[in-house]
DNA sequence: TTCTTAGTTCGACATTAATCGAACTAATAA
DNA sequence: TTATTAGTTCGATTAATGTCGAACTAAGAA
């Protein structure tokens, strides 16, 4: 029955993956946060709010916020050093939810 | 300079190229309409309004409504049979900006 | 024709998200 | 010490999103 084939697989995915997956989606549905990830990408550099608040000419508590939204869903890393915090992709999480995705910027 | 890789980064992707991966993830950011992907790739089969409806326990008009936001993006197709609407994967898409993405599901 | 079934569209409402400036902390430089 | 630089946090505002029920269209059944 189509109902049980259902329900097995909603089981099969825990409801908690599900909503990384959710919240992965959302951090990457934004403009300015997906250009900041193909550049992290593309230059294979790190980032500072400084350095994208200059090049995509929006506030620096514009860009701290959007910092932050790709952080706490586990895409990227932060390294500090003194006050300036350098911007990674975390590559696990990319290969994991979404694997081949990158080499598509 | 940063500031000049940076702009041939932008130009090499195009904006409109862009906003499709930007509507595509925005698409996918939501629950329900995740859940529907899903059952549609481990089904292997097509699924209607009324179905979705049921097993989700949503209203006909919201389902209708995340039908509408997944084909609009491409994510999926719509063959119709009388006032019956069938959604399947359009994979090509997937295939293009979101390669191995199903299978993690 | 009348009734049912499958979807769509239209307000309306509540929630979330993006953006900014201002005020803040903390580290470094003068 | 004072000034500068890098980020964060906090309202506030505006825009977008998800949800529903009600009214609608269109196809088939009785």
């Amino acid at each position: 029955m189509f109902s049980v084939s259902f329900m097995n697989i909603e089981q099969a995915n825990s409801a908690a993956e599900d909503q990384r997956r959710v919240a992965i989606f959302k951090a990457l549905a934004e403009q300015n946060r997906l250009r900041i990830i193909r550049v992290l990408y593309q230059t294979h550099r790190e980032m500072t709010c400084s350095e994208v608040g200059a090049q995509l000419n929006i506030s620096k508590s514009t860009v701290s916020y959007h910092f932050k939204a790709l952080r706490v869903v586990g895409l990227t890393n932060t390294r500090q050093v003194a006050q300036t915090k350098y911007l990674s992709l975390q590559l696990a999480t990319f290969d994991r939810y979404l694997p081949g995705f990158l080499a598509t910027l």
